[in-house]
DNA sequence: CTCATTTGACCGTT
DNA sequence: AACGGTCAAATGAG
C-alpha cells in the first residue's frame, strides 16, 4: 500500500506570499493615476517584488537546510529567517533482533526547524553509541531517564540516514511506564484506544504484533485531514510525533526493511506533513541538537510540544492546522 | 558534588 | 564469529 502526504508549511507560505503580492498589486492598481503618490507606488512595487521573490525562493527550496553535523546528529540552521521550516519524519520497524516492540521514525529537518523538532516529549538519557557496520553514522542509544526511578523500560535509537544525512532515523522500543505521559497529556498517546491500560505511557508505543504496514494520508491545505488505513493503533488518539513537534511528514515502514525514502512508496508507510512554523531562536548551548531537545516541553493551549502556535501562527489561516477535527494535538 | 555523556568491554542473538 | 544492544567506569559540565 502506498500513501503519501505532501503538505508542509512551505506551500502555504508560498500561497500566502502570492496572495500578498496580489493584494499589493490591487493596491497599486488603485493608486495608479495622475494623483498617485510615487513613493507609495514604489513601496507597493517593492512589496510585490518581495512577496514574489519569497514565493520563488520557497519553491526553489532556497530556504532549506543548512546542516551542521554534531556528534552524529544533524543540526539544521535556518537560512532564511522567517521561513517556514519543514520536518519530515518517517517511521519504520526493523525485524532484526527483535527484542522488544519497536517503532522507528525518520526525521528530516529541512530548515529552521529548530531543536524542538526532535523533542518527543520524553526525557531520555544516552547510554551508548555504536558504529553500525555498513552505516556511515553511529547509532546512539537512549533510555528513559526514569528507568531507575520508575522502572520505565522505554528506549530509543537515533541514527542518521546514510542516504540522506538530513534524515534522523529514530527507533523507539519498549513502553513508557513512567508518568511522563500523563504529564504531557493524553493527546500524545500512541496507544490503541482499546487498550486503556497503556494510556499512562506515551507516544511511539507499539504493541508486539501490531501491524505497522498501513496507509495514512494527511492532506493539508484549507481542509486538512488524516486518513488512515489498516492502522490498528492509529486512530484519533494517535499523535504521530509528540508533544513538541508538528511533524511535516512521517512514514511508517514495516519490519522487513530499514530502507528509507526510496522504498517508502513501496512499503506501507505514512507521511504526515505538518506546517513547521518559524523556528525558535537557537541558543548556542543547543548546538548539540539532539540532547538539547530531549527535555520535555509543556503542552499548553496552542502549544504543540513546545512550538507556540499562538504566536507562530500569526499570518496563517487558523483553520489550516486546527480546523479539522481529524487532528488532535 | 551531582548528574549526564562518552566509550570500551561484555553479552546475547543470529 | 560478527553484529547489535547494554553495561559501567571514566570523564566532563554545571
Amino acid at each position: 500500500m502506498e500513501k503519501k502526504i505532501i503538505l508542509g508549511i512551505e506551500l502555504v507560505t508560498v500561497i500566502n506570499e502570492l496572495n500578498q503580492g496580489r493584494e499589493f498589486t490591487k493596491h497599486l492598481k488603485n493608486h495608479l493615476g495622475p494623483l498617485s503618490s510615487l513613493e507609495l507606488c514604489d513601496l507597493l512595487i517593492q512589496k510585490i517584488l518581495s512577496s514574489y521573490e519569497k514565493a520563488i525562493s520557497l519553491l526553489n527550496g532556497e530556504d532549506l537546510v543548512r546542516e551542521i553535523q554534531i556528534d552524529g546528529i544533524l543540526e539544521t540552521s535556518q537560512a532564511l529567517s522567517g521561513s517556514n521550516p519543514m520536518i519530515e519524519v518517517s517511521k519504520d520497524v526493523c525485524k532484526k533482533r527483535k527484542t522488544s516492540p519497536q517503532q522507528a521514525e525518520q526525521v528530516r529537518i529541512y530548515s529552521g526547524a529548530g531543536l524542538r523538532l526532535l523533542d518527543d516529549g520524553f526525557i531520555w538519557r544516552k547510554y551508548g553509541q555504536k558504529d553500525i557496520v555498513g552505516a556511515n553514522f553511529p547509532r546512539s542509544y537512549y533510555r528513559c531517564t526514569y528507568r531507575q526511578a520508575q522502572g520505565c523500560m522505554a528506549t530509543k535509537q537515533v541514527q542518521n540516514s546514510d542516504k540522506d544525512p538530513s534524515i534522523l532515523k529514530i527507533t523507539y522500543r519498549g513502553i513508557h511506564t513512567c508518568n511522563q505521559a500523563s504529564q504531557l497529556g493524553p493527546h500524545l498517546a500512541l496507544v490503541p484506544k482499546n487498550d486503556p491500560q497503556q494510556n499512562q505511557c506515551q507516544s511511539h508505543q507499539v504493541e508486539g504484533n501490531q501491524n505497522l504496514s498501513q496507509e495514512t494520508i494527511v492532506e493539508f491545505g484549507t481542509n486538512p485531514k488524516i486518513k488512515t488505513d489498516e492502522m490498528g493503533f492509529m486512530d484519533e488518539t494517535f499523535m504521530p510525533i509528540s508533544s513538541s513537534l508538528p511533524p511535516t511528514s512521517i512514514e511508517f515502514q514495516n519490519m522487513e526493511t530499514n530502507t528509507y525514502q526510496e522504498e517508502k512508496n513501496i512499503l506501507g508507510s505514512e507521511t504526515y506533513c505538518f506546517p513547521m512554523l518559524q523556528s525558535q531562536n537557537l541558543q548556542p548551548s543547543e548546538a548539540n541538537l539532539y540532547e538539547a531537545i530531549d527535555a520535555p516541553t509543556p503542552v499548553s493551549n496552542l502549544s504543540v510540544g513546545g512550538l507556540d502556535f499562538s504566536s507562530d501562527l500569526e499570518g496563517f489561516d487558523p483553520n489550516f492546522m486546527f480546523g479539522a477535527s481529524e487532528f488532535l494535538f
